[in-house]
DNA sequence: CGCAAACTTGATGTTGCTCAAGCTAGGTGG
DNA sequence: CCACCTAGCTTGAGCAACATCAAGTTTGCG
C-alpha cells in the first residue's frame, strides 16, 4: 500500500510527453510504454541527495525544487522544475541533489533500468537525452554567472524573467508558487534581501504586486536591462 | 596557412584517448580516426561565447578556462579544463562560453559534423557522452553550491582541493597555473580577497607556499573540513 | 638593469547579512 | 461568522564580510 499522498498507475500512451519531443511516433510510443504516473503532495521528497538512483522523472504538472545542503544546513536550490522537464540526473548511480515538491505535482516515472535500455533500443533517444542535458548544463552555467557575479537586484530581476518565461504570454502576471526562502536559496541571498529588493522594484515601477505569490511585470524593458547586468542603473 | 601558434595535423590512433574511455577497441579506433591534433599558445581563444559550434575538443595537455561575461565586463569562469576532459558544449548550435588557453595547450579536435555521426554509428558512444555530461552537470551543481552559499575561506579551500585532485598523489604540492584574477573569477571573489585568504590559510598552517603558483597542503584534514563548509571554524 | 605584470597588504567603503519587531493572510475552532 | 493562531512576508537598525581604492613588493623577462 502506498502513502495516501502517493498513487501509482500504469499509464497509457499520453500524447504530449516531453520526453519524446521531436521523436518518431513509434519511438515515442515505446518510451511512453515504460512510464508510470504518480502524484505527490507539496513538501514531499521525490528522492534525497545520495540516494541510489532508481527512477527518472518527468514533471507533468506542478513544480519541483532541486537542492543541495551544506553540513550546517545552508541550502542552495539548483533549479525549479516545471512541466515538461526531466529530473533524475545520476552521477555514479546516486542522485546528486534532493528533489522536493513545491506544489502538488503530477509525474511520469521511468524506472532507471528500463529507461537505460531504451537508450540502446530506441533510435534517436540518446541524442534527445544529450540535447536535454545540454540545455540543463547551459542553464546551470547561466546560474553560475548569476550566483558569482550579479547583484541582488540583477538576481531578482533574472529570477522574475525566468518565472515569466513559459507562463501565458498574453498576461503580464507572473505566478510565483515558491516561498521567499526558496527564492533566496535559489539566488544565493537571504529572504530579507529578496523581500527588500522586490519592494524596491515595486517602488521604481518595474513591477506591481497582487499578493505575495503574484507579481505583475510593468516595465519589461527595464527588467530585461537589470537582469542582463548592464550596470547602468544602480537603483 | 595557420597562425604560427596553431598547428594542425591528422593524428594517428593515440592510445589513451579519454574520449574513448571504457569503450571497445574497435569503437575507440573509429573515434580516434576523426580527431585532429593542434596546439595553441597561452591566452589564445579556442572559440568565443555565441560562436557557431564547429568542433568538440579534448584537452591532451595544459589547461583551458571557460568563461562567460556580463555586458559591463564582469566575468565568471565556469571551469578549468585539464587533460582528459572535453570542451565544446553546444546549445542550439552555438557555444555557450568562451574557451581560452591558460598554459600552452595540446588538443584533439573533432569536427562536429563527423563527431555527431559517430553517435549513431559507434555503439556505446552515446552512453559514454551521457556519462561525460552527467559528470559536468554534477560539477556545475557543486560549483553553484559553492558560489551561492560558501564563504571566502570555504571557496578557496574547495578550489585548492579541486586543483590537488588529479595531481601527483605522492607529493603535497599543488601547482596552480592560473592567475589570481582567474581564481577570483572562478570563485566569485575579488583578487584581493583570494590573496588575503591564501595568506590567512598560510598563517594558520593549513598551507605553505613556494612562489605564487605552487602551494603545499600541510593540513589536509583541516582543508577538507573548511571546504566542506562545516562552519565550525571561522578562521 | 629596468620594466611590466602579477601579487600582497593596508585603509576605507558598501552591499547584503543578522537580529528583531511588526504585519498580513489563510486556516481553524468556538 | 468572527477571533485567533501561525506561517510567511515586510521593514528597520546595526553589523560583518567582502569589495574598492591605493600603495608597495615580488617576479619574470627583454
Amino acid at each position: 500500500m502506498q502513502l495516501q499522498t502517493v498513487s501509482s498507475a500504469p499509464s497509457v500512451a499520453f500524447p504530449p510527453m516531453a520526453m519524446c519531443q521531436g521523436m518518431e511516433r513509434q519511438a515515442a510510443t515505446r518510451i511512453a510504454a515504460v512510464s508510470i504516473r504518480q502524484t505527490i503532495a507539496p513538501g514531499q521528497e521525490l528522492f534525497a541527495e545520495g540516494d541510489a538512483a532508481e527512477n527518472v522523472y518527468e514533471v507533468v504538472s506542478g513544480m519541483v525544487k532541486l537542492y543541495k545542503l551544506l553540513p550546517d544546513g545552508r541550502r542552495q536550490i539548483m533549479g525549479f522544475i516545471s512541466p515538461g522537464h526531466l529530473i533524475g540526473l545520476v552521477h555514479r548511480g546516486a542522485y546528486v541533489y534532493t528533489a522536493e515538491a513545491i506544489t502538488e505535482v503530477t509525474l511520469c516515472r521511468y524506472p532507471l533500468a528500463r529507461f537505460t535500455r531504451l537508450i540502446d533500443e530506441v533510435p534517436g533517444f540518446a541524442k534527445r537525452l544529450l540535447d536535454v542535458h545540454s540545455d540543463e548544463l547551459s542553464a546551470a552555467h547561466d546560474q553560475m554567472l548569476l550566483l558569482g557575479r550579479k547583484t541582488a537586484v540583477e538576481k531578482v530581476a533574472s529570477f522574475l524573467l525566468m518565472m515569466a518565461e513559459g507562463q501565458h504570454e498574453d498576461c503580464d502576471d507572473v505566478y510565483v508558487p515558491m516561498t521567499r526562502t526558496d527564492i533566496a536559496d535559489y539566488l544565493g541571498l537571504t529572504i530579507e534581501t529578496v523581500s527588500r529588493t522586490l519592494t524596491k522594484l515595486k517602488a521604481e515601477g518595474v513591477i506591481g504586486r497582487r499578493g505575495a505569490d503574484c507579481i505583475t511585470v510593468q516595465d519589461r524593458d527595464r527588467l530585461d536591462t537589470l537582469a542582463a547586468g548592464e550596470a547602468l542603473e544602480t537603483l
